[in-house]
DNA sequence: GGATCTGGCTAACGTTGTTAGCTATAAGCT
DNA sequence: AGCTTATAGCTAACAACGTTAGCCAGATCC
């Protein structure tokens, strides 16, 4: 049923996701939803879990035999591929915070770091700015997939071959460490 | 009134910025909101434009005077710095697509890009990458910003320190080409 | 065969966005 | 000065949405 939710809002937008629309998307009457999730928000953190389960899969998998640029390149392609793909339920793993350790939200979180984070492996950096890069890596890929996914993107320049330059331009950047 | 609605969006975040929050803030009932704009969509565009126009003055404020690495920090600083004192306007701007050439969200968001456009002049960038290299930028300090505004960034490292990280890594790589 | 669990339903309520229609004050014109 | 109009507030009311309470049929289990 959260399959369900997150597939309405890739199609309908996150915010036209309402529970009554949900609810006749799987045919039933929108109160019945409560005896499988407790709440608009608690539905929300689901298909949150699930995109990141998804996009640390489509990052993981993308990566599987290259090493250092090409795997750079895969998971950047891979993720912002995903988003493009899926952009309501990408937007709902955003402002939604992990309330402890175990929360599913917070390993799944976890794996698609971890998948962004194989692919620093193949370069030579320093323990200490691993973390820096990781993130460095994380902003450029989430914001240049939500702002394309938002229409930010307004002028002429191909944004196809904008990510491309982007994409070489974190490698050399890597590299250089 | 829309000054007001961008204040409290930023202390209580845009998600929970009522009709009737706002008209209670300014001391009136909720429908003689509707005297000064169409509707909380409207609302929404105009908090947008005030937040991209400010987002404008401080980032070329900042500018004013550096040129190369230091106007390069400068300017995302001052970006981010904008982006976290005041999350609920910003992201006011998240989703919002102009709809024209002259529509005062557009000339608001040209004026941001353009005083990210100035920094560039302070490298040599050919004239083909100048949009790319604008575009990495944008999606470099829009992601930092509002994964940190989300509390995305979960563990350890000290995220100014980060984000001085993630500027010299650009200017690395924008002096390379 | 009875108890319980599951997953649906209807009815109802509070909140929020929004419209319609009224009114008082301020500004402007003759 | 006196009439007109624009401005900006109000109350009343409605639709949509999230949510709760309480009921009920069928499947499952002892």
């Amino acid at each position: 049923m959260v399959a369900a939710g997150a597939a309405l809002a890739d199609e309908v937008g996150l915010a036209n996701l309402t529970m009554g629309s949900l609810a006749k998307r799987v045919g039933v009457r929108a109160p019945s939803l409560y005896k499988h999730v407790s709440s608009q928000e608690d539905l929300n953190r689901r298909i949150a879990v699930l995109a990141l389960n998804e996009a640390a899969d489509a990052v993981g998998g993308a990566v599987q035999g290259y090493a250092g640029p090409d795997a750079l390149a895969a998971a950047a392609r891979a993720f912002r591929a995903f988003v493009l793909e899926h952009p309501g339920r990408y937007a709902a793993t955003i402002g939604v915070e992990p309330s402890g350790p175990d929360d599913p939200l917070a390993t799944a979180g976890q794996r698609l770091l971890g998948a962004f984070t194989a692919v620093l492996r193949g370069y030579e950096i320093a323990d200490s700015d691993v973390d820096h890069a990781l993130r460095m890596l994380r902003s450029l890929c989430h914001g240049f997939a939500t702002l394309q996914a938002a229409n930010a993107f307004q002028w002429s320049a191909d944004i196809d071959e904008s990510f491309e330059w982007l994409i070489t331009f974190a490698d050399r950047g890597l590299r250089a460490l």
